[in-house]
DNA sequence: AAGACTCGCAACCGCCTTCGC
DNA sequence: TGCGAAGGCGGTTGCGAGTCT
């Protein structure tokens, strides 16, 4: 029995979405409260199916979000936080200020996890790759790699000019440190599939003493004064229409400061 | 110059979780 | 308490752009 589809597909597009696509849902989505997605596309004219709508919102639309690549500091907290929770990637998200999941999800794809194999570091485990021996290290003065914020919070520290781009080749007897210094904790890889035993792993991650990453407020949705603008939708793409000739008192809002990033 | 190959990202798919009745 | 609907999440795919041969 197969699963019902999360909504009727006949009719529905799919693939890359148009300006036009975007400013439909952008005006809508600015107008209105955001209900429920199902809804959104019939009340904004997509012919989209709702959950396309929420993720082209939340992954790209969103007027909080930041473009462009990680910073070395995000980077570091991803790598950290996934050692802690796994591919929880919205979880790793939620500390990363105006990134998605997906976004996070695709950089350690694409980036860091070849960045921890050049490291010598196995990038599901965050223990040191195994060479041609299966067999894991037994030595009782050694632990596996612990996850960075336990093993020395001043790993990075100690290296501001830590760059995952340029670290030489580590081998991995380089990164094993003794257990004392370390204590065994249960590390998520496994993890990566499994579920990362809830309370366990995300205690840790408030031990580490993250950084408060919480968007204020005003930043998070019609936080106007972090966010620029749709005019760059307008003028890109081939109609380089204005879509806002009818804005919103919300979207008008927006006119009243010059939004500080660009979404294309 | 052109075809093959690689890389990165946006978007989709389908399972899981949460919520309302 | 159980069930169905909707949203959330993580894995995967497809395609365009860039690079190599």
């Amino acid at each position: 029995m197969g699963r019902q589809p999360c909504c009727d597909k006949v009719g529905l597009k799919k693939g890359p979405w148009t300006t036009e696509e975007d400013k439909k849902l952008i005006n809508f989505i600015l107008n209105n409260d955001q209900c429920c997605w199902r809804a959104v596309p019939k009340l904004a004219g997509l012919l989209r199916c709702g959950k396309s709508c929420r993720l082209r919102w939340t992954n790209y639309l969103r007027p909080d979000l930041k473009r462009g690549l990680l910073s070395e500091s995000e980077e570091k907290l991803v790598i950290d936080l996934h050692s802690q929770l796994g591919n929880r990637w919205s979880k790793i998200a939620a500390s990363l200020p105006g990134r998605t999941d997906n976004e996070i999800k695709n950089h350690w794809n694409t980036h860091i996890k070849k960045k921890l194999r050049k490291m010598g570091i196995d990038p599901l485990t965050h223990k040191p790759l195994l060479p041609e021996d299966p067999q894991p290290p037994q030595s009782p003065q050694l632990c596996r790699f612990p996850v960075f914020a336990e093993a020395d919070p001043a790993f990075y520290s100690n290296s501001p000019g830590f760059c995952t781009d340029e670290v030489p080749l580590v081998e991995p007897h380089e990164i094993l440190v003794p257990c004392a210094a370390a204590p065994a904790a249960p590390c998520s890889s496994s993890s990566s599939t499994s579920s990362v035993s809830s309370s366990n792993s995300l205690v840790k991650a408030e031990e580490i003493q993250l950084p408060s990453m919480e968007f204020p407020d005003s930043l998070y949705f019609w936080g106007a004064d972090d966010f620029i603008g749709w005019d760059s939708i307008s003028t890109q793409g081939e109609g380089k229409i204005d879509p806002f000739n009818q804005r919103s008192s919300a979207s008008a809002v927006l006119d009243q400061e010059p939004w500080k990033f660009e979404l294309f």
